[in-house]
DNA sequence: GCCAACGTTGGC
DNA sequence: GCCAACGTTGGC
């Protein structure tokens, strides 16, 4: 079982958003980096714990949890030529980009950046490290017990 | 809007 | 395979 941390930006999906979606459900589209894309097709399977964090907007954070719905598949934005997301060197034979679906669990009171700053628990966390820009991150699973119990 | 950090691209 | 240039991320 691991824990994962992933970036959404309000203006394109907030969690109030997930939560109008038909089985609060979506597709993590647009994911254009290796490593975030090799967590989610390597790694995740269905069930596991999802810290869902608000970013580029006025106060960031984690907004709600959250879980993997389903195993990796190919974007589908890589496909489409009017997408922001289009990639011209995918095909569909062989795919460059993969999601997961992610479902909602919870919306919580949103928990600020700067205030996972102020807990000495969470101090390796990856979000917290500077020049972190890894949209999917792992959380050690201490770091998600002591946020899910102690601070949602 | 600024800017530091980092990933990707492409010429050589 | 190196590395400069460029683009993107994301907090502030």
């Amino acid at each position: 079982m691991r824990y994962w941390l992933m970036k959404s930006e309000p203006d394109d999906v907030s969690i109030d958003d997930l939560a109008k979606m038909p089985k609060q459900l979506v597709a993590w589209y647009g994911v254009r980096n290796y490593q975030a894309r090799n967590f989610m097709r390597d790694q995740m399977s269905v069930g596991e714990g999802v810290l869902f964090y608000h970013s580029g907007c006025a106060i960031p954070g984690i907004a709600g949890i959250a879980r993997v719905a389903s195993v990796a598949y190919p974007d589908a934005t890589q496909f489409n030529s009017r997408s922001k997301y289009f990639d011209p060197k995918a095909t569909q034979e062989t795919p460059r980009w993969f999601n997961v679906d992610v479902q909602l669990v919870k919306k919580i009171n949103l928990i600020p950046l700067s205030e996972l700053h102020t807990h000495p628990q969470l101090e390796r966390m990856r979000i917290l490290q500077r020049g972190n820009r890894l949209s999917i991150t792992p959380v050690d699973p201490a770091e998600w017990q002591f946020i899910v119990t102690q601070l949602a």
